[in-house]
DNA sequence: ATTTTTTTGTTGACAAAGAAACAAAAACAG
DNA sequence: CTGTTTTTGTTTCTTTGTCAACAAAAAAAT
């Protein structure tokens, strides 16, 4: 096995672990939301100005998706839409006093995560961490350019 | 910033980067068969012993997606159905002829993959690369140990 | 200033996946 | 063996998302 192949099997299988863990944490903390959107609370409670084409470009979905989540989050009463008065197109959202409370939950539980993950980044030596964030930055950098090559950009 | 938070914010980008290059490949070389149908069929053609919770188990889906999915592959001649004699429940499945026309174009396409990234492994410096293999071990490790806690297994 | 092009958001038809309820078969307990 | 429990796969309903066609507004071109 060479070790680009080691190193795409890790990634998957981290990413499966990650993936599970956190969503058996979500859904037992917040009985009732579905994490889609709850995703999308979170962004928006850390992005009040950005509009329906920002939020699709953020999340990688297609206007559409976001289009129709944020209706179903004002039916919920969870978010608010607004408009600026020297434009009559672009929307904008924030959060409700309700979707703030599902934000806070939502924020208490990433710091769970991360208090959960914390003891790998202290045991573990710091030339060690350090290399891995360089090799992840080499790696996103050469993926840019590949995007880019090949005109994908968002 | 956090060394933690860096790991998550590099790994989601490059998590979203893989997934948009790959995704743009696919399409443009498998013209007709979505990323789901072309993902099972490499599965089964890994795995032609893999029963219907298998598969499900591996590929971190329900039952019940695995069971709509082989479904249409059968109704589109890709795959096919058998049984064991001794047993009346489980079902496997092997690929067709046709089914193993996309495997192996997905395997072709894999290759691209692989070689598309090959100048990040082979650029950076080896020491950095081992670094980033001994660190998803041990995060892997960890997480293993966190589900494990939980009860979470597959 | 008017026309053309691009951006922005919505909608409807459809595809993929999850969850829960279910039936059939297999495994197990006594 | 017989009855109970677990496993296995399917089905229905719901959630989430894509895609493509569309209308309205804004931006750019001339």
């Amino acid at each position: 096995m060479t070790p680009q192949q080691q190193f795409e099997a890790q990634l998957g299988t981290l990413i499966d672990k990650l993936t599970l863990l956190s969503k058996a944490q979500l859904e037992a903390q917040l009985n009732g939301y579905k994490a889609a959107e709850v995703h999308t609370i979170q962004y928006i409670g850390d992005h009040p100005t950005a509009n329906v084409t920002q939020i699709a470009k953020a999340q990688y979905v297609t206007r559409g998706a976001v289009s129709k989540m944020t209706q179903r989050l004002m039916k919920r009463g969870l978010i608010q839409r607004y408009q600026k008065p020297d434009n009559k197109k672009a929307l904008y959202f924030r959060l409700t006093p309700a979707g703030e409370k599902i934000y806070q939950i939502h924020a208490q539980l990433s710091r769970g995560f991360q208090q959960r993950d914390q003891s790998v980044f202290e045991n573990v030596a710091p030339a060690e961490i350090q290399a891995t964030l360089a090799f992840l930055e080499h790696y996103n950098q050469h993926l840019t350019q590949e995007i880019t090559k090949r005109g994908l950009e968002k």
